[in-house]
DNA sequence: CACTAGGTAGACAGGTTTGTCTACCTAGTG
DNA sequence: CACTAGGTAGACAAACCTGTCTACCTAGTG
């Protein structure tokens, strides 16, 4: 494995797990066995470095995103999904996105990278749904990795599923004037829900 | 003014504005016009005084709450019309509690801050909504701050107050407990009972 | 007046950080 | 063989950072 995959994969890990700030060059180095000169040889800079980091976070979700449409569907469902593989298997950090942005308010190469990266969720979104709950989603989806990250409690991610789903069903009527419908609530929040373990 | 309120008020602009890595004790101490010794003498250490701007933020969001109440009435509006005061004036940067705790994910001081915060938002909604709503709203309101930092455009918080009043509206009360939800909710909230060290 | 609480000014120690640089090594290729 | 691309090891500069310390000042109070 060349050098410069070794320190991408061991900064990820770190960067995520410990935080932009507090991951020093010198133990990304340590730990992906690798000389100083190597890092500074395959990126430009520490910045550009986690700029590579959220640049691969997004390439990997896009895959990982297409091949879950393929096989369950094209459903406003799949980034929850995704998104509990990822909560339930142990510690659980927050959104990596917005996490390095905090930690870097004033880097244009991070907030480019997270731009990007929302892109691609609004797209996600876009293509299940009409255009004026695309933002009910996001505001959905962007809650329940703050809510996952500070809940002890993981269910959020359970929550956030089925509230998306039920904007998306419920949608072609205007929540406003919409139904009064404690049926089409009752019946849209109570029933669906297929997997969840 | 005392020493201390001026470094206080000056560290929150700051902390929140840049960030708390960002801020150094010096830049404080500046900007506050004190000396550093007078920082040290009122705060025990930096971490303390990052846990205190917070307690600030929560005691002041604490008091316009209820102020808000007081005039508005205690609706699953009132948070967001808040939040909404501070995000049309100028810059935002995000809750300041998940990003103090991005920041120094390790601190307990803060985390404790943290969930203090969060306690007071549950609480508030827990007075308006049924319990299976709560964790909805605070998916949204979660989700605002995150979608109001990233995205350019500041609806955000439109959108959110009024999915938000979708919930609690398809959730007048639970069909068995049949009692209208605020009245309950008032005496739940009311009873807030003074901080137990 | 004398005392004290709280303030100012700033040097300094000890630590951390990023990024550069020199010197050397090694596997693969023409 | 000779060359090269990419790697190792680690010293080092320069710039931060937090927290301590000495020395001095000043307004209010008994």
């Amino acid at each position: 494995m060349s050098a410069k995959q070794k320190i991408l994969d061991t900064a990820a890990k770190l960067f995520y797990e410990r935080g932009v700030n507090s991951t020093g060059i010198d133990l990304i180095i340590a730990q992906a066995n690798v000389a100083k000169a190597s890092l500074y040889n395959n990126f430009e800079s520490k910045e550009h470095l986690v700029a590579k980091y959220l640049e691969m976070l997004r390439l990997k979700f896009e895959e990982r995103l297409a091949t879950a449409v393929s096989v369950r569907g094209r459903t406003v469902a799949v980034p929850f999904d995704l998104l509990e593989e990822i909560v339930v298997e142990g510690e659980f950090f927050g959104c990596p996105f917005t996490n390095a942005l905090t930690e870097l308010p004033d880097s244009k190469l991070v907030k480019a990278e997270v731009t990007r990266y929302r892109d691609v969720v609004m797209n996600y979104f876009a293509g299940v749904a009409t255009t004026e709950v695309v933002p009910q989603l996001m505001l959905v989806y962007d809650g329940v990795f703050t809510s996952c990250k500070l809940d002890p409690d993981r269910t959020s991610v359970v929550v956030a599923r089925r509230l998306a789903q039920s904007l998306v069903d419920r949608f072609p009527s205007d929540p406003l004037h919409a139904t009064r419908g404690s049926v089409a609530c009752t019946a849209v929040v109570g029933s669906h829900e297929t997997h969840s373990s």
